[in-house]
DNA sequence: CCTGCCGTGACAGTTGCATGACAGGGCGGT
DNA sequence: ACCGCCCTGTCATGCAACTGTCACGGCAGG
């Protein structure tokens, strides 16, 4: 869960944006003053900050700036909501650091979309497929099996990968050809079987009684979706 | 420099975006059409793409769908440009994946700053690589194996880089020339090995046992994750 | 029982990668 | 402007691993 840090003196904004923001779950912790802003940031550690430009008693122009001259902090984004709707003033803090900036009054749904925006823009491109102790790490070209590292070649990994990727669909020899071989290749409908056959002894404890790749007689076969929950 | 990819068939905006994004510095590239837009995308391998919603052809919210559909161009940040203001447009163009997205009529300069966020998001913060022995520093360009310094060259030290910074990601020798060496390069694939083996012979204590550069066979190539966690 | 589908082992052919050598060219020094 | 060095990219080669096919046998279902 995302923890969003907001510092915005107006009462009923405050509220209104710690109700919403709490019901489209983040984390909310906040202030109504600036004061200490950049402290409470290094306690809190917020993901995200929202933070108003004109509070009575400190600029939020120096909270942003003082935010982004911490090593520790500065990596956060930070977006501004301000009712400042000159050239001028936007300028001035989108270039000091802030990673946007919105004018007040704003929808709140918009402002729920940037701030996902910025989540969205830090997420890692981490795409694993996990069954059971069998996972399949696609960006590494990874396989493991109770935590030990199997050694696929690379037409057995994309076999699994699309067979993990779609649990319980089963798939003719014709449609895994196409998938994983590719349209244009020339290629019996057999050899399937057999790259079956030696993904079944790489990841299969019994490879006589599969658990995982399951074979459909007359159609072809699937990723068994019962396996992630197979009990031991 | 910076290559923007414009999309806009407004004559006069098209004119007054292109004179003043190339004032300060950015590389431009157009169409006043939304009609093979992804295809252009594909070509011209844009670090940013301009697009407007309302085109007389097509729909600026397709071309965006079909950009982050391709995985190759899923990454390039869009800024949409638009007339259209209400919550609901807003709300739909910023969850199918834009960046940001720009009322018409809007500052000039504003855009440009916000074109600016995006690639500053993108650059990496980490001066310093480390892994094990293996240091490399952005800023001075030298790279340390065991406090001994290596001599790099430009390309050498240009894909370490670029691997370092995503350890345990293979990529194929089509990324990696894509990334390293720069899209518009006629180069043959080939040419990654070569830099993978002079690589290799510098900063491997075993060449033909590499520790630190993965093979991974028929995908590409990898900085090894569990290098800087590997025991003595 | 019999037909057709599937599992399995072995094998020839092909691909992919590591490596050493080499021509062209850019860049710095003079 | 000239020269030379080092970088750059390509090629040829050899080896190891992977790929795809076949043939045989077993099993399931009708």
């Amino acid at each position: 869960m995302k923890k969003i840090l907001l510092i915005e003196d107006d009462t009923d904004l405050y509220a209104l944006l710690k109700y919403n923001l709490e019901k489209d779950g983040f984390q909310m912790v906040g202030a109504q003053t600036g004061k200490g802003a950049v402290d409470l940031c290094r306690r809190e550690r917020p993901d995200l900050i929202l933070l108003d430009i004109m509070l009575p008693d400190s600029d939020g122009l120096d909270i942003c700036k003082g935010i982004r001259a911490h090593p520790d902090l500065a990596h956060i984004p930070v977006i501004f909501l301000t009712a400042r709707a000159s050239e001028t003033d936007r300028i001035v803090g989108l270039e000091l650091g802030a990673n946007d900036y919105i004018v007040k009054p704003f929808f709140v749904r918009e402002l729920i979309a940037r701030i996902k925006i910025q989540f969205r823009q830090q997420a890692q491109p981490v795409r694993a497929l996990k069954s059971g102790a069998l996972e399949l790490d696609r960006s590494s070209c990874r396989v493991k099996l109770n935590s030990d590292e199997l050694q696929l070649t690379a037409t057995e990994f994309k076999l699994l990968e699309f067979l993990m990727a779609r649990p319980g669909v089963v798939f003719s020899r014709e449609q895994l050809l196409d998938s994983v071989w590719g349209h244009d290749r020339a290629v019996t409908d057999r050899t399937v079987d057999v790259y079956i056959l030696r993904l079944r002894q790489k990841i299969e404890d019994d490879p006589a009684n599969p658990a995982l790749i399951r074979s459909v007689r007359g159609f072809g076969y699937s990723f068994n979706e019962a396996a992630a929950v197979a009990p031991v």
